[in-house]
RNA sequence: GGAGCUGUAGUGUAGAGGCCUAACAUGCCUGCCUGUCACGCAGGAGACCGAGGGUUCGAAUCCCUUCAGCUCCGCCA
């Protein structure tokens, strides 16, 4: 029985016959010596057909095979190995012209029309290694959690109410109920954290419904979301998530640098993040780019500034943008004890684009009512979610970042998606 | 929802009233080549220039309609 072997480890096999299964990355004939690059999931390697077998006339790019060879050593190849080819099957032919080229160090294609092939896409290596930092990241988000306590947590994408009133829902049939999809795991965490469980997060796709067509929006995307009880204030959300970036990037520089390499990226340093309050940042918007807040809140031209801005004077690519209006936070947020025009909560601004927000929430029963009836909403369509306010609700609050931004930001890419494996936009709904 | 821009072989681009029987690169097909590594060389196929209408002696090129896409804004992660 010949061994098989995943390519990145063929350096150990040297010297002895082995099994190969991947996908044909690149052909080159040369007469009666042939040069064929074989990829898997873990890497490339070269082999070396000599003479003009049978085989060598049926094969391709991209056809799924299993070649079997002799590890020999060479020092021009990466790896320090190829292997000399006897015997190549195809698993998998090619039935037609590819719609755009694989063996190029870059796709040269539009993103709708990768998109549109987007199986035959994360064929490319760099496309695929975008899904593998994101799922490092999440690894990690996961890992650095667990360490502190916190349990993940599903909860249902299926609601009757949506949670904010602000951002629009998609309607779907639930047999003879109207229900929605849901745009937050907002209330169930938090629902979650007075149930006991103290310490929750997801990992889980939430939904907008709202009509924009940007590089930086998506119908359905990924939302890893934390809630935390017990807290004594909002700075204690911002240490977690500080210590979670720092855990996250020491993560990818430990185990993705392969991948982060074939992007022109560098990896951020995580030192104590700058904190500013939007009435600080208002005045140095005013007085660097003149451009005053006219609310207490920021629009995406005033987190590109503020964030250059903090890059230039304190050296961070990070910012904690803290204490927005009441009028552009949602009813569950605390508001203010010193400035009840404002509220304890913030923005994780990552290179000039906003990564998450998150906030302290309110846990007393009567003033969640009273934000409830403010905001012109009804207290009797919360009632599910107003139950546990009612028992011993702890001071609370999280936060919830979209993953998609924070791998386009890493990695220096220009659209959310490409930071999708199937994404759902404006007018997309296929693949 | 609003504004601006773009649609030309499989892909990426050039052409901006007559030079177009539409060019270049790459991919594809055929042949040659025993150390290539973006292999090379020779040959070939492939586009009614997004669609429909109009202006003009003449339209890929100008105008209108329509469809598709891109960027930005609003809003949000």
């Amino acid at each position: 029985m010949i061994k098989k072997y995943w390519i990145e480890d063929l350096a150990q096999a040297e010297g002895q016959k082995v099994e190969v299964e991947g996908w044909l990355h690149r052909v080159r004939k040369l007469g009666k010596l042939a040069f064929i690059l074989i990829k898997d999931k873990t890497g490339i390697v070269q082999g070396v057909i000599t003479g003009k077998p049978p085989f060598l006339a049926e094969i391709s790019g991209e056809q799924a095979v299993r070649v079997t060879g002799t590890v020999t050593p060479s020092k021009q190849q990466p790896l320090g190995v190829e292997i000399q080819v006897e015997e190549i099957e195809v698993l998998g032919p090619v039935l037609q012209e590819l719609p755009f080229e694989l063996n190029q160090a870059e796709i040269s294609a539009g993103l709708e029309h990768v998109l549109d092939h987007r199986v035959l896409s994360l064929r490319h290596p760099k496309t695929a290694s975008v899904f593998k930092i994101q799922s490092g990241i999440i690894k990690a988000f996961r890992q650095f959690l667990d360490k502190e306590k916190f349990t993940e947590i599903h909860t249902p994408k299926i609601v009757a109410t949506g949670t904010e009133g602000g951002s629009e829902l998609f309607e779907i049939k639930y047999f003879d109920q109207k229900a929605y999809l849901a745009q937050s795991p907002q209330f169930y965490k938090q629902m979650a954290v007075g149930s006991g469980l103290q310490r929750v997060y997801e990992v889980g796709p939430v939904y907008r419904a709202e009509p924009h067509n940007t590089s930086r929006h998506l119908s359905e995307l990924i939302s890893l979301d934390l809630e935390m009880g017990f807290i004594s204030g909002l700075e204690d959300i911002l240490k977690l998530e500080e210590e979670m970036l720092r855990y996250i990037f020491a993560y990818l520089e430990e185990y993705h640098s392969q991948d982060l390499a074939l992007f022109d990226a560098t990896l951020p340093e995580v030192k104590t993040i700058p904190r500013l309050t939007i009435k600080e940042i208002g005045s140095i918007l005013e007085k660097e780019y003149k451009k005053p807040l006219e609310i207490l809140d920021l629009d995406s031209e005033s987190e590109r500034l503020i964030s250059q801005y903090v890059k230039k004077e304190m050296g961070s690519d990070f910012l904690f943008a803290t204490h927005y209006g009441k009028d552009a936070r949602p009813m569950y947020t605390q508001p203010s004890a010193h400035d009840s025009d404002v509220t304890e909560s913030f923005d994780m601004i990552f290179r000039g684009l906003k990564m998450n927000s998150g906030a302290q929430r309110v846990h007393e029963y009567d003033v969640l009512v009273n934000n409830i009836k403010e905001k012109g909403l009804d207290p009797a369509e919360f009632a599910s979610y107003l139950e546990i306010f009612q028992f011993g609700m702890p001071p609370h609050g999280g936060y919830a970042i979209g993953v998609e931004r924070l791998v386009i930001k890493i990695l220096n890419l220009s659209n959310v998606r490409e930071a999708v494996l199937f994404p759902r936009d404006r007018f997309r709904l296929t693949p």
